[in-house]
Formats: structure tokens, C-alpha cells, sequence
DNA sequence: ATAAATACCTAGCTGTTCTAGGTATTGAGG
DNA sequence: CCTCAATACCTAGAACAGCTAGGTATTTAT
């Protein structure tokens, strides 16, 4: 039964959903991918995000899997489940929902 | 320290202070009000509105008094004070600059 | 050598919001 | 006359997100 109440607080799973929907990431890609496409507005402390994937996996929104890349230490790519991405759309319909009515509120007190 | 990470959480705050700054209100009155400029998407309840209501005052960003009315029943108004039309004034560009990198991160998704 | 960037993680605090109760008055419907 | 809904205010406690502040380990640049 989640809805408005959890926009109020967390936009962060949307915006997790939206960029791995797009392709698989792993975590510190994503805090610097999020900064960038903001223009440095969201910068995410780690004790924020990873948490937030955590939640998202055991929610079977996404899969995360290890990978070795060159070198030695390892990356966890998540990956978007079928589930995660019916998620997406309705958190994406929520969020429009939300700043149409924040609009509707602030409008008038510039007239 | 507020900033973005506030807004995150509570635009409450910011919804309360946008309805004060026009008029006197007090608290049933913007529970109504706040339904009815949007569109029956905000639906705050008691416990959510009285408390802020009261950080807002302890926080000297409005001040109530209570003033009676035809019948028996007190009814306390809460009115903006000089700081409190600041922070609106901070919380409409906080607003606008979330919505605005939150836009950024979302278009991407349908194109 | 050592600092900074990369890359992941967690325990615990704070603070917001909701749940779920409470008090009291007025007016309408049966 | 009585009860219910609407008006009008309040609070204690629970739940949970996000931050603070720590930890580990590797690679690369200075």
C-alpha cells in the first residue's frame, strides 16, 4: 500500500530504478552517474545508497551480481528485474502525480 | 545546515508556510485547504499537521494565536513571521531546484 | 611512501510521519 | 431528545529513511 506517503520521503529508489533500468551499474558508478546527470545536485553519502540497494534487492526490484573487472577488487552490477521495472512506472506516475499538486500549492504565491 | 536533504523529507513545511504567508489560517482550515488547492492529492492527517505546525512556531517561522469564534470552540491562527517569509522565500528555490535535477535524472527514460 | 580515488559495507542516531488514541462544541437527522 | 457527523485541537508511541562515522581493500598518481 505505498503511494504518496513514501514520495515524501524517498525519491531515491525511483531515481535507483530509473538509471539501472537503463543499464546495469554498480554502486559507486551510480553516486557519480546521479551527480553528473544533476548537474551536482544529488550527491549521495554511501551510507544512503547502498542501504537503498540493499532494500531494493531484497524487494526483488533488482539483482545485484559480483564481477571482476582488471584488476582485483570486485563489482557489484545490479541488474533491473521484470518487477523492478513495473515499479519504475508506477513510482515514475507517482513523482508527476506529486509535483503537480507541490505546483498547484506553490503556484499562487507569485501572482 | 537545511538544504536538499530536508526537502527529501518534509515539503510540509514548506506547503504550511506557503498557505500562511497569504492568510492567518488556522489548522483544520489548512488541512482543507491544502486538499482542496490540490486537487485531493494532499491529505495530511492530525498527527502530521499539529506537530508541524508547532516546529514551525517553536522554530519562530509563524505564530499562533488563538482567537475565539461565534460559537464555543477556540480556533488558533497561525500567522507568518519575518523569518518564516524568508525561509518560504528559500524554500520555493529549493523546490524548484529539486524538481528541476530530479527532471534531469527522469527524462532520460522515455525517449 | 603516501595520498587520493575507487569500491564496498554496517551500526547507530536523529527526526519525520503515521497510527491511534483523546477532549470538546455545534448542528442535522431520526 | 439523542446520536452521529463535522468541526477543532492535541499527544504518545511506533516505524523507518537517511545521515554520521566509522570500517576494509586495491590501484594509481605524487
Amino acid at each position: 500500500m505505498a503511494g504518496r506517503k513514501d514520495l515524501m520521503k524517498g525519491n531515491i529508489n525511483s531515481l535507483l530504478l530509473c538509471l539501472i533500468s537503463q543499464q546495469p551499474m554498480y554502486g559507486y558508478q551510480i553516486m557519480k552517474e546521479l551527480e553528473g546527470r544533476s548537474q551536482g545536485y544529488f550527491k549521495f553519502k554511501e551510507g544512503t545508497l547502498y542501504p537503498a540497494l540493499h532494500r531494493l534487492e531484497k524487494a526483488g526490484l533488482v539483482t545485484g551480481r559480483w564481477q571482476p573487472f582488471s584488476g582485483g577488487r570486485q563489482r557489484r552490477y545490479y541488474h533491473i528485474t521484470e518487477k523492478g521495472r513495473a515499479t519504475l512506472a508506477e513510482k515514475t506516475v507517482e513523482w508527476q502525480d506529486f509535483f503537480t499538486a507541490m505546483n498547484l500549492v506553490f503556484k499562487p504565491i507569485t501572482p
